[in-house]
RNA sequence: GGGCGCUUAGCUCAGCUGGUUCAGAGCACCUGCCUUACAAGCAGGGGGUCGGGGGUUCGAAUCCCUCAGCGCCCACCA
């Protein structure tokens, strides 16, 4: 076997080769069949699909690490792994970045017209939308690509179809005319999701409407119960006042309207108020919605443009005026000096020329919440529009169900809440979409006869008038409305194909909670509503990547971390433990852009010590055969027997690890077997026997050892570091007779050993640990080199130190380089350093010429100190009678022993410094 | 206006059901080492009254209350 390993791990030399073989051998692959016909437990994620246009970034990174993490770990337990890849066609955002591409060009989607557009966008997709999926390969992700779905696929695009008619006969699809967000600039509408409200300060004015003569005697009267929105010009008119954060709005008020318990206004409420600038006469009218306490206890209804002036003219039987195009410009409804201006200036326009009427009451700052497209980040206008709605709360209620029956886990669990949260006040979805990127709602209107009719497919004549003339609805669908189908129609459905079967439902989504509403909930409501069941039981939700200051990463801000240039540098494996090591449950991830070698310095770091750890193993174990452990156990020192202790126990905390989401206890516990354990110590205790300093059994049982811990050690590193556990495990000479696995990404995943759990073994070398760090501190307290090898006086303690330096004389000679040893007390009158390890065990090294008599003395009485001070504590606990009859009594009783302890190691100490003189 | 989260070593963060992995990890720092697996390393070391205050308890970083700062989500108060 070559073992031509270069002595600094490079992994873009190996990281390509294998991920071809992978893909090759076709281990990302599960066959419907192997579930279905053969029993494979199948183990399913779908993956969360990236925007088409989508460039990888580290959320993109951490995300599908954690999911390659997860399904690697469940396909070496042998169940049948599917991760379903894919795409997005994510309407505005793609739509939004064509125009981008097309205003380059100086061209306009609308002169283009939209079959022309389209063609665009799907030549577009075709030539850059696989970009994201190639980059998850760089990062390792272990997807099913044979299975590479995309939302706008034909099959897909049917299952959409297909829900939307269902809903639609089901009665859970209407089509109305309701104030919904709008954005002007994508010139759609959006789903309250889609609408984030950002806070700004902005202001709120005050404007007084003048009233109609005939209300001036109930406006006296008002003003006398007390009615602070009424008062008097100078030249004698009677007025009202409002606030209005959005001015502009007034010229299409069709109401003012009052609570109508407060009797401040009782008198007034049908009277008239002349609406300046637009010149119409209006009236006031009760409403229960209206907040006496707020303001002045008046509100001007704009049903047009507000939500809730909407509800409340509908009930009064306002009228409805609209004076707003589409771009939010304000339209011909609005009086003629407006019209044409932008709504921020007509607003600016409204001000001014109401102070010029001296109608401006006044103007105050005011904290509230715009809402901001999520794409575009422009001011949402609530606009009274014609859409297609579906109804939610039928199907938010088995969803709801589900989590409160523990059906459905979140993780962390304190999601749930918030999930539950929006199901219960659910509000029903606006899916229809004013744009030319999507799927086409499947709904088609006869000119003739004008009846609507909802269908699969396309007809060519009007179901019900014969007519050829029937046109669909230009809207497309809200891009969630697919994706939320995503668990269901990569497979086929509504076919019931076998892949179908095979794997659904599936198993854990993984996602950020941003998305909890727009997709997670939806996804549950549209598995539940049309396959009886969840698609998926369990959702993982993980942090964000944030930059150092704890900003989130974004383009815009330019503090992203590519992680292509990760993989790059350090290496995919590198990437990925750096963030799994980072991935706690419930916490974002920091890291620094301006510094990314900080910031993946420990999996670059681990990356390259697994490497050397795997070079200096594969040198060691040689080309010679390896026996199996079974025929070497009766050979097995101690240090053998240690490390598969520690190996079966490692096995045991990642493995349950992994199942429950703890991937950064995951992390660590690897991190530490392997260069904790097996490198810092169990290397160097075989290195006298692998290198013939020991008989021929004790090499041979070091080499089936390390064989054994390497081949378990690799496994647990796989599902986070598939690159160079693969390159190393591909390396490992192999005992005969026993069978190997194909391909480390197919290998099993070990179980814990029990057998090799040996609390001897742990005692001892324990023990020995304890001693060599002893020895090493102080050589280096007193400056004595490695260079002079001592001799060792050893008062043991007990039988676990004995048994563990006789078995390892030459490991302690090569480790603590020591010369001899001695068991029993120091000798009389020698001077040397000593340590009392924690077990009792007394060291004692003579240094004679080496050593500071005084140094030695103060340090010892600085030690005999500190053990006075801890044993005063423990003695002051002991005599609180509280804690005696009180504490269990085995805590208790550790504490005596503690003291105890204490005391007879103060004494040992005094002796001594008594015989030094001190 | 509701709801949630965070505050532990210079930095980024662990610490699940209160008592031996309870004061930890990585990075950074200091000291000594190019010891033929690894200087992206080895060995040793310094550093935190676990945001402030109060309480429960024999015992609290861990549970409760409160204050302060930061962050997130939801909500129609014009």
């Amino acid at each position: 076997m070559s073992q031509e390993l270069a002595p600094r791990f490079d992994p873009s030399a190996i990281e390509p080769e294998l991920y071809r073989r992978w893909t090759e051998s076709g281990a990302f692959h599960v066959a419907a069949s192997e579930v279905l016909e053969e029993g494979r437990d199948p183990y399913v994620i779908v993956i969360p699909p990236p925007n088409v246009t989508a460039r990888l970034h580290m959320g993109h990174g951490l995300n599908n690490t954690i999911q390659d993490v997860l399904i690697r770990f469940r396909r070496m337990q042998g169940r049948a792994a599917e991760w379903l890849p894919g795409t997005d066609h994510a309407g505005i955002a793609t739509q939004n970045v064509v125009e981008r591409l097309l205003a380059k060009e100086g061209i306009d989607r609308r002169e283009l017209g939209r079959e022309a557009f389209v063609q665009r966008v799907w030549d577009f997709v075709h030539d850059t939308g696989g970009t994201i999926l190639e980059q998850l390969k760089a990062i390792g992700c272990s997807c099913d690509w044979d299975r590479t779905a995309f939302t706008l696929d034909d099959e897909l695009s049917r299952a959409v179809r297909e829900v939307f008619v269902r809903l639609y006969e089901k009665g859970l699809i209407y089509r109305g005319k309701y104030i919904i967000n709008w954005c002007p600039r994508c010139l759609t509408a959006l789903s309250n999701e889609e609408a984030e409200g950002a806070e700004a300060e902005g202001r709120l004015w005050h404007l007084r409407y003048p009233l109609h003569e005939s209300a001036y005697g109930a406006a006296e009267q008002a003003k006398a119960a007390g009615a602070e929105a009424i008062g008097q010009l100078e030249d004698g008119r009677w007025y009202l006042t409002v606030s209005t954060t959005r001015p502009e709005t007034m010229l299409g008020d069709t109401g003012i309207a009052v609570n109508p318990e407060d009797e401040r206004y009782t008198a007034l409420v049908g009277a008239e108020v002349l609406l300046p600038l637009a010149d119409r006469t209006i009236p006031i009218f009760a409403d229960a919605y209206v907040d006496r306490e707020f303001g002045t206890g008046m509100v001007k209804a704009t049903p047009a443009h507000d939500p809730n002036d909407f509800e409340m003219g509908k009930r009064a039987g306002l009228e409805v005026i609209d004076v707003m195009t589409d771009d939010a410009h304000m339209n011909e409804n609005a009086p003629e000096d407006f019209r044409g201006l932008e709504r921020f200036a007509a607003r600016k326009a409204v001000v001014k020329a109401m102070d010029a009427l001296g109608l401006l009451a006044g103007e105050d700052t005011h904290l509230h919440t715009v809402p901001r497209c999520y794409r575009c980040d422009t001011v949402v206008e609530p606009r009274l529009s014609l859409q297609w709605f579906v109804k939610m709360a039928p199907l938010a209620e088995p969803a709801l169900a589900a989590a409160k029956s523990g059906d459905l886990t979140f993780t962390p669990a304190r999601w749930q809440k918030t999930y539950e949260h929006w199901l219960e006040n659910i509000r029903d979805w606006c899916i229809s979409r004013q744009l030319w990127w999507g799927h086409r709602i499947p709904v088609w209107y006869c000119d003739d006869c004008g009846d609507m009719h909802v269908l699969r497919e396309e007809p060519d004549h009007c179901p019900t008038c014969e007519s050829e003339n029937v046109t669909q609805d230009p809207d497309v669908l809200d891009t969630w409305f697919s994706s939320q189908l995503w668990p269901m129609s990569p497979f086929g459905w509504p076919e019931e194909t076998d892949d179908l079967k095979a794997f659904y439902p599936g198993h854990t989504m993984c996602t950020a909670p941003e998305i909890i509403f727009f997709w997670v909930a939806r996804m549950v409501m549209m598995g539940l509503e049309f396959r009886g069941q969840l698609p998926f039981h369990e959702v993982f939700l993980h942090g964000t990547v944030r930059d150092i200051q704890g900003r989130k990463m974004s383009k815009s801000l330019g503090n992203g971390i590519d992680p292509l240039e990760v993989v790059e540098k350090f290496g995919a494996d590198a990437m990925r433990f750096t963030l799994m090591s980072a991935c706690a449950i419930g916490t974002d991830i920091q890291l620094d852009h301006e510094d990314i070698e900080a910031s993946f310095a420990s999996g670059r770091n681990f990356s390259n010590k697994i490497w050397n750890v795997g070079r200096f193993a594969l040198m060691s174990l040689g080309d010679g055969p390896i026996r199996p452990l079974a025929e070497v156990q009766g050979d097995l020192e101690l240090a053998d027997q240690w490390i598969l202790d520690r190996l079966a126990r490692t096995t045991t905390e990642v493995t349950d690890g992994m199942e429950r989401f703890r991937l950064h206890e995951v992390a660590e516990n690897v991190y530490h077997f392997f260069w904790g354990d097996l490198a810092d110590w169990y290397l160097e205790l075989i290195k006298p026997r692998l290198q013939g300093e020991a008989s021929e059994a004790s090499r041979e049982a070091a080499r089936t050892t390390l064989a054994t811990v390497l081949d378990g050690v690799l496994r647990l590193l796989h599902p986070l570091m598939p690159f160079v556990s693969t390159a190393l495990h591909d390396r490992l000479p192999w005992p005969e007779g026993v069978e190997r696995p194909r391909d480390l990404i197919v290998a099993r995943w070990p179980e814990a050993n029990a057998a090799h759990h040996d609390e001897d073994a742990c005692a001892r070398l324990g023990a020995f640990q304890e001693l060599v760090g002893a020895l090493r501190q102080l050589r280096k307290e007193y400056g004595v080199g490695e260079g002079a090898p001592v001799t060792l006086h050893l008062d043991a303690s007990g039988p676990e130190i004995e048994a563990a330096v006789e078995g390892l004389r030459p490991q302690l000679r090569r480790m603590a380089k020591v010369e001899e040893i001695h068991w029993g007390p120091a000798p009389e009158g020698v001077v040397g350093a000593s340590a009392v390890l924690p077990s009792g065990t007394e060291a004692f090294l003579p240094l004679e010429g080496l050593v500071d008599l005084e140094k030695e003395v103060a340090r010892l009485r600085k030690e005999r100190d500190r053990l006075a001070g801890l044993l005063t504590g423990i003695e002051k606990k002991l005599g609180n009678e509280n804690f005696t009859s009180r504490a269990p009594a085995d805590v208790v009783e550790k504490e005596r022993a503690k003291a105890e302890s204490a005391q007879g190691q103060i004494r040992k100490l005094e002796e001594k410094i008594g015989s030094f003189g001190g």
